[in-house]
This record gives structure tokens, C-alpha cells and sequence, in this order.
DNA sequence: ATGGTTTTTACTGCGTC
DNA sequence: GACGCGGTAAAAACCAT
């Protein structure tokens, strides 16, 4: 087979490979373009949502993913060893909803085709907010969404709470909410997203040339500089530059067209767009 | 909790095709 | 009329305090 050079999703050619987890992985937008590409089974290449959840290959051989990490489960001490048994391993009350929470991590991470360092990363946040006791008598699904948009969010990766929620079996606002309680309680400090990362993914949807891709991060670029950005919803931010560039290089799409790409609205992108026109203008004189 | 800011929602008019 | 654009006002959401 040939190889990938261009990312489908964002028109990226930044491919990397992550040798760790055999996978090809897009630089910009993090989505897995093709994995396990040592052995080339028949279902390899399976791109879309329903084949990714079925093929439950297993990892790397020791890997967070595994709900005892291959080795015995911890016995808390001064309980009384009731456990029921099942299997080789003791299966404990937090062990159940820890099967739960990986499980349900998978399913979303491959709807999103997230590479596997992400979902591994969230897996060790879901470990630590175990032993800080922030999961008991909570929603384990909205905690692994909160802690999947958190982890995008280290990675750079590109991705909306919005988009996170759309794969996620609970609603926004409670994901929201569980997301803040998370960076509070584990101390967690998340460098605002840069709207530039928003760029490739959002022209490539709207079919824009690399002229316009370029362009429009380029006027992230100076507008951020210029101290713009402050508060600014970062995909209300990269739609208005991508309105902008696309303009700028007779390549007009419309705020709407825009908006519902970037998961904003026209009046977020017309406030944004007028601002930084003005103030890029300016600068040209 | 509160207040300041941003974003959304909903509705309007205007010009053009 | 449909569509794209611009404006407004009020509600909702967000953020730091």
C-alpha cells in the first residue's frame, strides 16, 4: 500500500509515526490515520466508527489500559476480604467501574480517533482520580469525558468540549461541569487552546486551499501577538481568521457556512472578524 | 454569590440574485 | 422569495473574584 502523506481531516502532511504503538498519527489535528501497521491483518485499516469499536485489540502489552496493569489488584487494608472472586482475579467494587471507565474511554477515544498515547494518558488521570476518591458517587461517563477533553488539551489536540460530547453518552453541560470540578480538585492547569490549532481541521471541512489555511493562521498569529485573543472563544477565534483569510484570498465562504463548522454562530464570527480587520488594517498603513 | 464580559438566541431590515 | 449580511436586545454562559 502507498503511504499517507496528507491528513484526510485536516489536510495536514505533518504525518508522524508514534513507534511506541505502531501507529500513523496526524501532527496537527491528532487523528490516527492508521494503526498496528505491523501486522496487516484484513481489518487494519478499519476507518469508520463501527469497525474501530469492534476491534478491540488490545494494546501494548503493559499498558494503563489494563484494569489491573497485568499485575494484582491492591487489597485495602482493615476491610474485611469480602470479595467475591471471579476468575484468576479478585474483582472489587472500584475494579467494576474501572472496567467501566476504560471501556467507555475506548469507545470515545475511537469514535475520535485519538491516538493511543492520549487514551493512556487519560487512562493515568482516571488512576490518580481514583486514589484521590474524586470517582465514588459520581458519573463515571462524564468523568472520562471531562478527563478525555483534558488530556486533548495537554496534547494540544485540537478539540471542542462541544465534539467531546457529541461521541459522549452525557450531555454537555454535565460534562462541562465534571471537567471543571476535575482541574480544580486535581490542581490541573490547562494553557488556554490556540485557535491556530483549530485552522486546518476547520478549512480542510470547508474545502479551503492551503493558501487560505495559511493565511488565516497567519492572522492568528499577529492578532494574538496584538494581545486579541484575551477571552475570546479560541474556534470563535479561528473561524473569524478563516472568514478573513478566505476573503482576503478571493476564496469567500459565508460567516454561517463557517459558523457551523467552527460550533459557533454568525454573530460570534461577524464580532470577531470585524475587530481583527480593523485592528490588521490598521497595521498595514 | 457577584459583576463584568462574551456568546447565543431571536428578530429585524436591507440589498441582490 | 431566498440568501447573505448587518444590527439590536435580552438571555445565557463564562470567568475571576
Amino acid at each position: 500500500m502507498e503511504r499517507i502523506r496528507t491528513c484526510p481531516e485536516c489536510g495536514s502532511k505533518r504525518i508522524v509515526m508514534d513507534p511506541k504503538h505502531a501507529e500513523l498519527y496526524c501532527a496537527d489535528c491528532g487523528v490516527v490515520l492508521a494503526e498496528a501497521l505491523i501486522d496487516l491483518g484484513p481489518e487494519w485499516r478499519a476507518y469508520d466508527q463501527d469497525q474501530a469499536a469492534q476491534r478491540v485489540r488490545t494494546g501494548p502489552p503493559v499498558s494503563y489500559r489494563l484494569h489491573n496493569k497485568g499485575l494484582s489488584t491492591p487489597i485495602p487494608k482493615g476491610l474485611p476480604q469480602t470479595f467475591r472472586l471471579r476468575g484468576r482475579i479478585g474483582l472489587e467494587g472500584s475494579d467494576k467501574t474501572l472496567i467501566l471507565a476504560l471501556g467507555e474511554l475506548d469507545r470515545m477515544a475511537s469514535a475520535l480517533k485519538l491516538p493511543a498515547d492520549v487514551r493512556e494518558e487519560t487512562a493515568i488521570l482516571y488512576r490518580e482520580a481514583m486514589q484521590q476518591n474524586l470517582i465514588k458517587g459520581r458519573s463515571v461517563e462524564e468523568l472520562v469525558s471531562a478527563m478525555l477533553y483534558i488530556t486533548c488539551r495537554q496534547y494540544g489536540i485540537p478539540r471542542t468540549l462541544k465534539e467531546i460530547a457529541m461521541v459522549s453518552k452525557m450531555p454537555l453541560k454535565k460534562i462541562r461541569r465534571a471537567y471543571l470540578f476535575l482541574i480544580k480538585e486535581m490542581g490541573i492547569k490547562l494553557a488556554p487552546a490556540s485557535p491556530a490549532r483549530f485552522i486546518p481541521r476547520f478549512c480542510s471541512m470547508l474545502g479551503l486551499s492551503s493558501t487560505v489555511r495559511e493565511r488565516a493562521i497567519q492572522i492568528i498569529r499577529k492578532s494574538g501577538s496584538m494581545g486579541m485573543a484575551k477571552g475570546w472563544s479560541p474556534t470563535g477565534t479561528a473561524g473569524a481568521a478563516i472568514y478573513l483569510a478566505s476573503r482576503l484570498s478571493g476564496e469567500s465562504v459565508d460567516e454561517s457556512t463557517i459558523a457551523k463548522v467552527a460550533g459557533t454562530t454568525p454573530i460570534t464570527i461577524r464580532a470577531r472578524y470585524e475587530e481583527m480587520q480593523k485592528r490588521l488594517l490598521l497595521l498595514s498603513y
